[in-house]
DNA sequence: TTGTACGCGTTATCAC
DNA sequence: GTGATAACGCGTACAA
């Protein structure tokens, strides 16, 4: 693979004359700008930007770290983030932790070791580790989507406490006394806040929450299984809320097969929205969290980052849900 | 940031002998392994793997480009491909190009200038130039998902063909004798294929594709639009053939619009399954592609040239659909 | 306008 | 077992 020594030689200058050439950087007289280029490419000249970083001490690359890529609202941040990075000459490399902190740990050691030069971060647990890990070692790292406690950093997240107040108050004004909350893991913050938003939203009603907030993981199977526990309850809920768009969906498949339906027995509410490529007939009601818009902002914070190291203050930016009304919450109950 | 040199220098030995240590490579005598050891951790050294892999000519990352990860289908393939690439140690770079040739070239030589180690292409175009600057750069390069002519490259793909012939055989054993098909660009292997296929499945059962074949793009709205123009044929078709996961959405949605149940007033059958934690009532019939495994098997044919470069003959792995019976497809038709 | 010297952080080669 | 030297490819600082 040749270098631009290479070209240099061939165009008969010295190597930092054809450097200035090809990066236009500097002064170069018509004559060899042109030998150079013509040099580069007869010889098929491919810059190596590990070189380059290693001097500039920059490798235009970000990386981006998060649970599962699979999951649609992490699919579409990916993708706000791509573009934006993308747009600013960056380069992202992802990470799936599946929520564990082991995992996250092992890729911050990875993406450290390669010098990138920014860090986007869903936090599997508090975040602690990773944030120090990336502080000591001088990369800006912006955290994404979830809360992290008394830390010192960027955040760009949803308001998950006023979309779920807002459609636990919903569901109340509608007639519902006995609500379930489905949520997911305890060691995640959007898990609490809508739990702990719900729990306040009920009070607020002067109603219980007693026996009625499950905690489970952020997937289908969790969804299905807490349903089934939702609904041996005495006397059972009359709705219930899933804390994201997995949960939701196991709870719809787990209220199928028993038989019930939605919403005319029992009413569904959800966090998270699919976007609208993947859903022929939308149903559910749901708070909707701008995901792409959260990727590019998080993205966007953490270049304004790189370019001015100095600043201090840390942003934490808070997006809001937009509830979207549909038939699985249904209308007022009768009687 | 401190360098091999510093930790060297504090724990009173040479830096090729701290490397040494670090890397556990050559020997170290007891007494200076636990010395540089000490040194490394109270100074906090990460190893920089800019300058690593400047001098072994590694990077160990990898770039995976295609056209949108916000489609379930490649969002599938790329956590395989993470998967299988992060158990081997190396990391992975995406980038979307949105069917674009433009942007797929830009990519290429955003990461031919990073020097991945290697490359997995789903090709906008034809690819040629993608794999052709490949070659000149002696990266490897899979092409996955889409077959390429004549070019001499690894491909891992599925048989898009044998697929769409078992379904539209089955549209046809249900008597159906006008079907369209709904297909993405006629630059997509998988969509000419598909509708190729589509063709031949009718003649075999002496019955005429005319009109009746529709090239758009793989998107919901293309579907919608094109699933207005088969209503319009006349006599009507009685079931269509959606050519990926998008389209059928897209069809699903425009046919509801008109007020034509599925499948008593018109069948839909279509190409691409959605992940089961997408889908509450799974219910189209189709070719599901197992995309999961072919991002596994394309890394690892990936990291198979990687490993052994002096390999020749280019390989071609056909995965097979499998087809999943569901309501959309209808029962056999009356009268 | 062009060139020389040097260093970014690491490791392979050869020597002790 | 350990170390000195050089080289990977590039660009900054300083000269000419």
């Amino acid at each position: 693979m040749p270098t631009i020594q290479d070209v240099a030689r061939r165009a008969g200058v010295a190597a930092i004359t054809a450097s200035r050439v090809v990066n236009n950087s500097g002064y170069a007289s018509q004559d060899v700008r042109e030998r150079v280029l013509k040099a580069a490419a007869e010889l098929g000249y491919v810059p190596n930007t590990l070189a380059r970083s290693l001097r500039s001490r920059k490798s235009h690359t970000l990386a981006l770290i998060l649970s599962d890529i699979t999951n649609p609202f992490f699919t579409t941040i990916t993708r706000g983030v791509e573009d934006t990075a993308s747009d600013a000459g960056y380069t992202v490399i992802f990470c799936n932790t599946d929520e564990s902190e082991d995992e996250e740990s092992k890729y911050m050691d990875v993406v450290l070791q390669k010098r990138v030069d920014g860090i986007l971060l869903v936090p599997a647990g508090g975040g602690e580790r990773s944030i120090q890990a990336a502080r000591e070692q001088g990369i800006p790292l912006v955290v994404l989507d979830r809360r992290v406690s008394g830390a010192q950093v960027d955040v760009v997240r949803c308001d998950s406490q006023a979309g779920t107040r807002e459609l636990t108050r919903m569901l109340v004004s509608l007639g519902h006394r006995r609500i379930a909350m489905l949520t997911g893991p305890a060691s995640v913050s959007t898990a609490v806040d809508r739990a702990e938003a719900f729990c306040d939203a009920l009070a607020e009603a002067r109603l219980s929450a007693e026996g009625l907030v499950f905690y489970g993981s952020f997937t289908q199977s969790s969804g299905a299984e807490m349903v089934r526990q939702a609904l041996a309850l005495r006397p059972r809920p009359t709705a219930l809320f899933a804390a994201n768009n997995f949960i939701a969906i196991g709870a719809l498949v787990a209220l199928r097969e028993q038989g019930l339906r939605v919403p005319m027995e029992i009413a569904l509410v959800a966090f998270d929205d699919l976007p609208p490529a993947l859903v022929t007939f939308p149903f559910l009601t749901v708070a909707a969290q701008p995901a792409y818009e959260m990727g590019c902002q998080a993205t966007r914070r953490l270049l304004e980052r790189l370019a001015h190291p100095d600043q201090t203050a840390p942003v934490e930016i808070v997006l809001q849900t937009e509830v979207i009304l549909r038939a699985s919450s249904g209308g007022p109950l009768e009687g």
